[in-house]
DNA sequence: GAAGGATTCAAACGATCGTTTGAGCATACG
DNA sequence: CGTATGCTCAAACGATCGTTTGAATCCTTC
């Protein structure tokens, strides 16, 4: 039972811990008020109802996240020499920093539970208050790939977030290393997706 | 409502589509039962309970899909001619005809699910009855890229395989053409999988 | 056509779900 | 001190969950 921070705070916590594990239905509240230390009727108090939670647990983490994608790719877009991997870096290393750290290492599983789910009150959430970072992050990659048709393009950026939402969902606990060596591997990572994701996007 | 074929075909159908749709948690045996046309009691007495309806779901479609995939590999695997592309025609080809027969088109999504679940009882159900279809398939990718270090090796077919399941489970709704075109459809989106795939194991 | 096993059915079981309620407690302000 | 205000609490709400039950019905076999 965790019980630092405000209860909102632990409500969040518990929450983003749970629905990776469980899934946002398999999580009840009941177990989740109970991990964080709280009454039962917190979550409808402070959130409004467990959906509202739900969207709460995405925004505290992607708003940071998608800020960090959004600066990194400011440095690199448009100048005459950036590479592919300069975009991917911007795109993969804040996700990947954030699986690595102690909060918020479970967080890339909920995504990619999100993505599984197919919902389309979820997705329409996600496009309407994240969509323009994508869209960014496409204008560039299609930029540097001038010879792809758009319906090409597509395809493969479809393609590369997926292997590496895929990768980055299994983190937290497999890929987690001893303290001296956490940060030459979260290295060596960031250099695996980029190697094998500019190689899919570049492909012939 | 479905009413055709035997009550255990009609649920595993109706199963299919619901867990694909909602979930495992999300659709229930009342919807499910009532989506096939059965009563809710045949749920419990053909498949014992809804954990042993969702193991059915699965071996209905890979054991089919898996044996597919084995003999496809068996007609290239260890020959001195064998391409990269031919073994990763061999794993992709027979999931995606599933993906586009009327039956069985929703399955994908539902695989997708289930490995965005990290679910231990789930994932070690498919690891013992199907890992050795992956076991074979990463023997060959060894054999087709010696220079690769055993880690280097296992990240890419992860990513690889990431990506795949990803763009595979977005089909069924999504790509569906009209029927003139669905065949080189198809074949568009099989080479597609494929350039990316063998571009990202093949990278420096 | 009677017997008997296989299957279907409506109904109910206890458990658990998300949500609501109203009393109780705390802290701050007049 | 008195009283708002923000928050926590136990308890209960109706709904829905997976599962079980026992009678009704179908279907085969002699």
């Amino acid at each position: 039972m965790n019980r630092t921070g405000s209860t909102k705070e632990r409500i969040l916590g518990a929450a983003e811990t749970l629905f990776a594990q469980r899934g946002f239905d398999g999580a009840s509240l009941r177990q989740l008020t109970s991990a964080a230390g709280v009454n039962l009727a917190a979550v409808n108090y402070h959130f409004g109802s467990k959906e509202k939670l739900v969207e709460q647990v995405f925004r505290r983490r992607l708003d940071a996240l998608n800020a960090q994608r959004l600066a990194a790719l400011a440095k690199v877009a448009g100048k005459p020499d950036t590479r592919l991997e300069d975009v991917l870096d911007a795109f993969i290393r804040p996700a990947l920093e954030l699986s690595h750290e102690d909060e918020g290492s479970l967080f890339m599983r909920v995504l990619a539970r999100a993505f599984a789910e197919h919902d389309d009150g979820l997705r329409k959430f996600l496009s309407e208050n994240y969509g323009h970072v994508m869209r960014q992050f496409t204008a560039e990659f299609a930029r540097l790939l001038p010879r792809l048709s758009k319906e090409e393009l597509y395809w493969r950026i479809d393609l590369a977030t997926g292997a590496l939402t895929h990768a980055m969902s299994g983190f937290g606990i497999i890929q987690r290393k001893s303290d001296v060596s956490e940060r030459a591997h979260r290295e060596q990572t960031v250099q695996h997706l980029i190697r094998f994701a500019a190689a899919g996007l570049n492909a012939t």
